[in-house]
RNA sequence: GCUCAGGUGGUGGAACUGGUAGACACGCAGGUCUCAGAAGCCUGUGCUUAACCGCAUGGGGGUUCGAGUCCCCCCCUGAGCACCA
């Protein structure tokens, strides 16, 4: 049912179409449908209090015209949206105001979906998920028990990044320069106790089945370097006057062991206090206090000096038996390997330039194709001063060195990731709570007699004041535990959340079967079941519910499964991921480990969670710079649907450029989509607000009648082949062509009016369903199936030849398909433009290209 | 420093596997309509030139009949990572 308006009053007709298309349900998806599905996924926003960005309607756009096209094309689309809605911002907010998170987080979420709704997305609402929801996270608890069960998750004492001002632990990649990446606050090194998830035990996985997503290069080789592969060999070196005590190293290089003239400790390497000499133990100690308080970064980058401390310890070599001296220094890093290594100064820079600074000997022990190439020398060659390897090259030492080490028990061939354990607990208030209690050995030990399923191979324990303490998993029945109101949003100053504070809820009496719980200052009650446990007061990183969201749209209220098998097993995953590049390695790593144990659970049916990843582009202000309030250039997408509406801000922004690029806005060029959507308009509904007389049913059947059906044709093959490469910009302009054409015909077929609005709808679908209703539609535009194009009246009888004369354009000429050379050639000597660059002049070769090109070289 | 992505008119950008560089749009100029304006419509618009010619895709070289596209060197911009053994 269209509206009345003679002139495009966009004001008018998008809430009316909005308001129809809910009605009606067009944007649901089918559980139980027959036809092929399409699963296509935007990254959900977190919903910040400052509203949409304009870089949300950006990649919604793009994946709103790609449902409403695979709808068109006759597939089950699931197109779904959510809120990651736990998070820091919320938690600072409710620190000032003393509001609950959960209500501020409610407003924005409101916010959100009110502006998300004015852009007119089919999305399923009915679908809508909030990680924040205790229906929600009660499997995200779920998954973590999954993940303790299989020993994926256990608890470790680590220095972290603190955070005075926020009072929390932030992740190293928080951190940018030695301050919060949030706030900007400065941070220091401090250790807590902190939940590691060992993401590492499936780096090997990660890392090899890249090759089986279709993703962006660019993105694949950040996770390649993220995980980090290397291959060399762990090499053992005893330690003079310690016959109990060895080093073990990881290289990359075993062929230049001969080369080795000192070793380097990590200071914090547990072996620095047993080997360190009485005489070296006060300049070891400060020399380990001033590198503990250093951040990697300053241990790296900002130092331009190498430091260091000689331990008084000695090494010997297993190849050749030499004492090298051991040292501590700070640019080797306790994360990374063993914390140790082998160092060669004449074939590594960093230990060449701590050697030179230290006055430690340089051995040279690879000679390149001169011999005596400047050191350090880093480049290929054959070994040198190693004796009964000499002359070998270096691939074939490494291979020969690393087997004869391993053949005496010193050595053994090893591969070491980059890839680091994941921390995965927060001292926050507003996270999801651990599934978790902590209790005495004895009454573990009488529950695992009877969950002994639900628990990890190794039980998960920690100590404090002397005694120790199990981790036990509430039943999965008891999910999901939900956070307790609290009192004060402020951490406890002591490194804890602030559920610390809330001593009811803390320490309890727990019925290990049930999961029932009652607080500890009450009595114990009757029943063997009941023990005294204290709660995990660590809650989980925003990470964890955005690390499986896309499985619970499939089937978002289950409430015996994370989502049903049936669902699974159709829908599978996403058949295409839509989001920023910023999440090219954090958060696609997390949900690929994720999914892989689910997988290995038997939960999901495939290895891989997204199949096809594309990464829209960033969206500048005017001025090329980032958007950002503090420069003033931020542009509101509210704005814009009340000047122009929302078909021209969806149709503007994807023709702004390619969706990938990063592009400046512009405030102007939105007013030539505008005059597009405005042209369409006046070509189809004539000032009385009736169709317009140019319309006729039946083809007038003249010249300009044929072309503009052939060019319709030829916009039907150009937008659909678009769409499906992401190609929008060009689809528009495409679009565009088509209606300068519309408007330059005298008479147009009502069927060729209606086709090409058909072509619009995913772009500027309110337009189109108004327009369509009125060129005479019964059901809305997007019940159509997608036209299709007639290759017939693409055939062309002629086409255009460009002659070139030694490689430069001289002239054209239209000529019949199926031309010889002898004709094109007879064509172009008569031709006025190129006859004269060829006259007189000796022809020394012909290429030509049926139908595109005759290329005449003279001499 | 390393890795990746880029550099095309006054502006955003187009150019599929090498084949007329500048589609489409913005802006600008002139015209038309109008009492006047807005909107619409028509024409023009890389540089140079009266025109032909010539010159042009960051700079330099190369391959090719032909290069924005392929190869080598250099410059610039943006993003990411950072002594990774």
């Amino acid at each position: 049912m269209a509206t009345t308006s003679a002139d495009y009053n966009f004001r008018e007709l998008e809430p009316h179409w909005q308001a129809a298309w809910e009605a009606a349900g067009l944007s649901r998806a089918d559980n139980a449908s027959s036809k092929p599905k399409y699963y296509i996924l935007d990254m959900f926003p977190y919903p910040s209090g400052a509203g949409l960005h304009i870089g949300h309607p950006e990649g919604y756009t793009a994946t709103d015209i790609l449902a409403r096209y695979k709808r068109a094309r006759g597939f089950n689309v699931l197109h779904p949206i959510g809120w990651d809605a736990f998070g820091l911002p919320a938690e600072q907010h409710a620190v000032k105001t003393g509001t609950h998170p959960a209500s501020n987080t409610r407003n924005n979420i409101t916010n959100f979906k009110r502006q998300i709704r004015s852009l007119g997305f089919s999305y399923d609402w009915e679908r809508e998920i909030d990680t924040t929801d205790p229906r929600y996270f009660r499997w995200t608890q779920w998954i973590f028990l999954q993940l303790f069960k299989r020993g994926l998750a256990y608890v470790d004492e680590r220095p972290v990044w603190w955070c005075p001002e926020l009072r929390t632990v932030l992740a190293n990649e928080e951190v940018i320069d030695g301050r919060s990446e949030v706030g900007n606050f400065p941070v220091e090194r401090r250790n807590l106790r902190q939940w590691v998830l060992r993401i590492t035990a499936y780096a090997e996985r990660l890392l090899a089945d890249l090759k089986d997503v279709d993703w962006p290069d660019s993105t694949k080789r950040m996770q390649e370097a993220w995980i980090g592969r290397s291959e060399g060999a762990e090499l053992t070196f005893a330690l003079d006057g310690h016959p109990d005590a060895s080093l073990k190293v990881f290289t990359t290089r075993p062929d230049t062991l001969f080369g080795c003239t000192y070793m380097v400790l990590a200071p914090e390497h547990p072996l620095v206090d047993v080997i360190t000499t009485p005489e070296q133990r006060a300049a070891v100690a400060a020399y380990r206090k001033a590198a503990s308080a250093k951040s990697d970064l300053e241990r790296t980058d900002l130092a331009k000096d190498k430091s260091g401390v000689f331990t008084g310890a000695f090494a010997i070599n297993p190849i050749n038996g030499r004492k090298v001296p051991v040292w501590a220094a700070d640019y080797v890093l306790m994360g990374y390997g063993t914390g140790a290594i082998m160092a060669v100064p004449a074939h590594d820079e960093r230990d060449h330039e701590f050697a030179t600074r230290f006055e430690l000997p340089v051995i040279r022990v690879i000679a390149g194709e001169k011999g005596d190439e400047k050191l350090p020398y880093t480049g290929e060659g054959r070994l040198v001063n190693s004796p009964g390897y000499d002359g070998l090259p270096w691939e074939e030492a490494k291979r020969r060195v690393t087997a004869d080490l391993a053949g005496r028990g010193v050595g053994r061939a090893s591969v070491n990731y980059k890839l680091r354990d994941w921390l995965f607990s927060r001292q926050r208030y507003w996270g999801e709570p651990f599934p978790i209690v902590w209790v005495t050995p004895e009454d573990y030990a009488r529950v695992a007699a009877r969950r002994g399923s639900e628990l990890p191979p190794q039980p998960v324990t920690y100590s404090e004041n002397g005694q120790v303490f199990y981790a036990l998993p509430l039943p999965a029945s008891a999910l999901p535990l939900v956070l307790p109101d609290v009192q004060s949003y402020l951490p406890s100053g002591t490194g804890e959340s602030p559920l610390a504070n809330e001593r009811d809820w803390v320490d309890v009496w727990l019925d290990a079967v049930t999961g029932k719980s009652v607080p500890a200052s009450q009595p114990r009650p009757a029943g063997e079941d009941w023990v005294r446990a204290r709660r995990e007061t660590n809650t989980m990183p925003q990470w964890a519910g955005s690390c499986w969201y896309y499985l619970r749209f499939l089937d978002p209220r289950n409430e015996a499964a994370l989502a049903g098998p049936e669902a699974l097993r159709y829908w599978a995953g996403p058949d295409l991921y839509v989001g920023g590049a910023e999440h090219a390695v954090l958060h696609l790593l997390y949900a690929r480990f994720w999914h892989k144990v689910l997988f290995d659970l038997g939960v999901v049916p495939e290895p891989e969670p997204f199949r096809r990843l594309f990464h829209q582009g960033i969206i500048l202000g005017e001025d090329g710079e980032k958007m950002s309030k503090s420069r003033g250039n931020v542009v509101n997408p509210d704005s814009i649907i009340q000047s122009h509406g929302t078909d021209t801000l969806r149709l503007y922004l994807m023709f702004l450029g390619p969706l990938e690029a990063m592009k400046p806005w512009n405030p102007r060029g939105i007013e030539g989509v505008h005059r597009f959507l405005q042209k369409v308009w006046r070509e189809m509904i004539g000032e009385d607000g009736k169709m317009s007389a140019k319309l006729s049913p039946s083809d007038p059947g003249d010249a300009a009648a044929i072309e503009l059906k052939r060019l319709l044709h030829e916009t039907i093959r150009k937008v659909g082949d678009d769409i499906e490469g992401m190609r929008f910009n060009t689809a528009i302009s495409q679009m565009m062509i088509f209606a300068n054409a519309l408007q330059k015909a005298p008479r147009v077929e009502i069927t060729v009016a209606r086709q090409f609005l058909q072509l619009l709808a995913p772009f500027a679908p309110h337009i189109s369903d108004e327009l369509w209703s009125r060129l005479g539609g019964t059901e809305s535009i997007q019940q159509a199936s997608w036209p299709a194009h007639d290759p017939k009246l693409l055939e062309k009888s002629e086409v255009k030849v460009v002659f070139q004369v030694n490689g430069k354009f001289r002239g054209d000429l239209l000529m019949p398909v199926g031309t010889t050379e002898t004709e094109a050639l007879a064509a172009a000597r008569t031709h006025p433009k190129v006859a004269p660059h060829v006259e007189g002049k000796a022809l020394a070769r012909v290429i030509y290209v049926p139908g595109k090109i005759l290329n005449l070289v003279v001499s």
